[in-house]
DNA sequence: GCGACAG
DNA sequence: ATCTTGTCGC
């Protein structure tokens, strides 16, 4: 089974590296991803160092970029971050230290990016891609939305259930949570799926699940086929349906595509999914994969008979407005 | 080898 | 994803 509550603390992973950083050294921001276990969170810990609550004590100013230069500076003053480093013995010239003297990678680290890596390569065998018999009916969406107060981010998870046939909107609801874990590209689910369990445990005991959820998310069409609607799926064995706003993965030629068509999105010489321009007006295509116990044509017909007129199905666009306006309605207070 | 990278 | 005003167009 898959363990969810296993979800590193990533930002205390990140203090814990950073204070291992002895002064008279210099690491960098990809070399402190690379010891979190993936150096695709350095956008991240730039963004985390830009931000975070500075102390008094603070050893951030022993961060910089990759090339030795300083790079910006959490208080702004760059000259500061110098002078800091200056006084603990480091060379500093045009406001770049020389890597090959100073450098410091020895982190101890239990590399939770990695260990969440290890969690989404058991997916791919569990996943099921098969077309869901009977058709599914009743058709759901779920969407995250954030507010962001402080060093507080909340998320909101909303459900939209809508009619099979019209799209109508039946029943909708939101639960909101505490979210810890950053946005890191491919590892989107481990942001998100605490939030969408808690709102699908809601659901069930409402007696509202649909057939089938639509997730704003990746599904196979992911580099681990371990995307958000994948790993929702296989968690909660419902079938699912990826459809995102950009191509993560794989290729597709989006050029001279109609209103109304698609095509196949291809990885590893599979198609993996297809791209939906909904609209006349919506130039830029919608990328739907399978989840979970469905196949690419399945999934392209579920969305496409979802699609009234808008860029998004039908119980996306609700799940994504009603969660809007929901963490709105928490931020605003 | 290097950069980009769903929400 | 979110921070934000007006503005162009059906």
């Amino acid at each position: 089974m898959i363990p969810l509550h296993a979800i590193p603390d990533l930002p205390q992973n990140l203090r814990e590296l950073l204070v291992q950083i002895p002064a008279g050294r210099v690491t960098t921001y990809t070399a402190l991803a690379e010891a979190l276990g993936h150096r695709i969170a350095t956008r991240w810990v730039g963004h985390f160092l830009l931000h975070h609550d500075h102390a008094a004590d603070c050893p951030c100013h022993r961060v910089v970029r990759v090339g030795g230069h300083l790079g910006r500076y959490c208080t702004g003053d760059v000259d500061q971050k110098a002078r800091l480093l200056r006084s603990e013995g480091i060379a500093v010239h045009d406001e770049t230290v020389d890597l090959g003297e100073f450098f410091f990678d020895r982190f101890q680290s239990d590399r939770p990016l990695e260990q969440l890596r290890r969690i989404q390569a058991e997916l791919p065998e569990a996943v099921i891609l098969k077309p869901l018999r009977p058709e599914p009916k009743q058709i759901g969406g779920v969407d995250v939305s954030y507010t962001f107060r402080g060093p507080i981010t909340e998320g909101v998870a909303g459900y939209a259930l809508v009619e099979p046939d019209g799209g109508k909107l039946i029943w909708s609801t939101t639960v909101r949570r505490r979210v810890i874990f950053p946005y890191i590209s491919t590892f989107l689910a481990f942001r998100e799926l605490p939030l969408l369990l808690d709102l699908l445990d809601e659901v069930r005991s409402a007696g509202r699940l649909a057939d089938l959820v639509l997730v704003d998310g990746s599904g196979i069409l992911h580099p681990h086929t371990a995307g958000i609607a994948t790993h929702l799926g296989v968690v909660t064995s419902l079938p699912t349906v990826g459809v995102t706003k950009k191509l993560l993965c794989g290729d597709v030629r989006i050029s001279g595509l109609g209103a109304g068509q698609s095509r196949p999105v291809i990885m590893d010489g599979q198609p993996r999914g297809v791209a939906i321009r909904a609209t006349e007006g919506s130039r830029r295509p919608i990328f739907v994969s399978p989840g979970h116990r469905t196949t690419v044509a399945q999934a392209e017909a579920v969305v496409r008979r979802l699609l009234c007129g808008r860029r998004l199905p039908e119980p996306l666009y609700w799940a994504d407005r009603l969660s809007r306006s929901a963490a709105r309605e928490i931020s605003g207070k």
